[in-house]
DNA sequence: TCAAAGTTCTACGTCACGTAGAAAAATTGC
DNA sequence: GCAATTTTTCTACGTGACGTAGAACTTTGA
């Protein structure tokens, strides 16, 4: 009970990035901009899209537990109810969790980890 | 583009487990069996699936590359692609890989680690 | 008190998935 | 070899999630 769609993903990612509370206007203006580079290389405008269509992702995302809001400013504040790192991390636990062995499965996972992360994670494996 | 439905879900599982190649018959009667249990306290029999129904979910299954069928045996033989564990750890990467600052999150998934799991890492990651 | 800005309700199209019948193809038992 | 049976493929429907937004209701600011 955690995948999100496509703008919910790119909604959730304006929180993160610059991550003080945004109201649903500023999310629309900020979608159609970073819209804008994923379009076919000419200036394909980003398409701003109705404001509505943005509250209605933030409540489903708020539903979801994603996002709280402010509800005592007018034009409510929203805001990811935890970093991206942090909702990463639980969302690999999920899956980890998702198999019964879950030591065979750090070991595939640890298999296939680049050089640096591996370096990183015995850092913090040792002061634990 | 890798996240199952229940039913698949429970197909994936029977493979999983009994890992040798079975046919669309066999899993539908798995399937009965296993739901049992789920069911409601009193003996609730699982109820059996139709045949198609379990071959189109394998069909969907294959078609996104997590089952593969022997189609030179008449009751096709079908089979997971990849073990559970190396799926959920190919799963768990992609979660790693949905995010930009890995090792950051990397940080918060080992803080919440158990300590056996901590010592797998360990000593997967080799001394030091 | 009114217009403007903001929020909630309701709704529609699409797509994934559970579910399975109808039709086509292959097997098998005589 | 052919009918009965099994297996596979095609087609389809209901439901729920998600993108999308208009209509209606609420709050704010002048």
């Amino acid at each position: 009970m955690a995948s999100l769609g496509e703008l919910e993903r790119a909604v959730m990612d304006l929180l993160w990035a610059g991550h003080e509370a945004a109201t649903a206007n500023t999310l629309r203006d900020r979608l159609a901009t970073t819209t804008e580079a994923k379009g076919d290389a000419a200036g394909h405008e980003g398409k701003e899209l109705a404001v509505t269509t943005v509250l209605t992702v933030l409540s489903r995302l708020e539903k979801k537990g994603l996002v709280e809001r402010e509800r005592g400013m007018r034009p409510h504040r929203y805001q990811a109810v935890s970093s991206r790192e942090d909702h990463t991390a639980e969302l690999m636990h999920e899956v980890l969790g998702s198999a019964p062995d879950r030591e065979a499965v750090l070991a595939r996972f640890i298999g296939s980890v680049t050089d640096s992360e591996a370096e990183t994670l015995r850092k913090l494996l040792g002061h634990i």
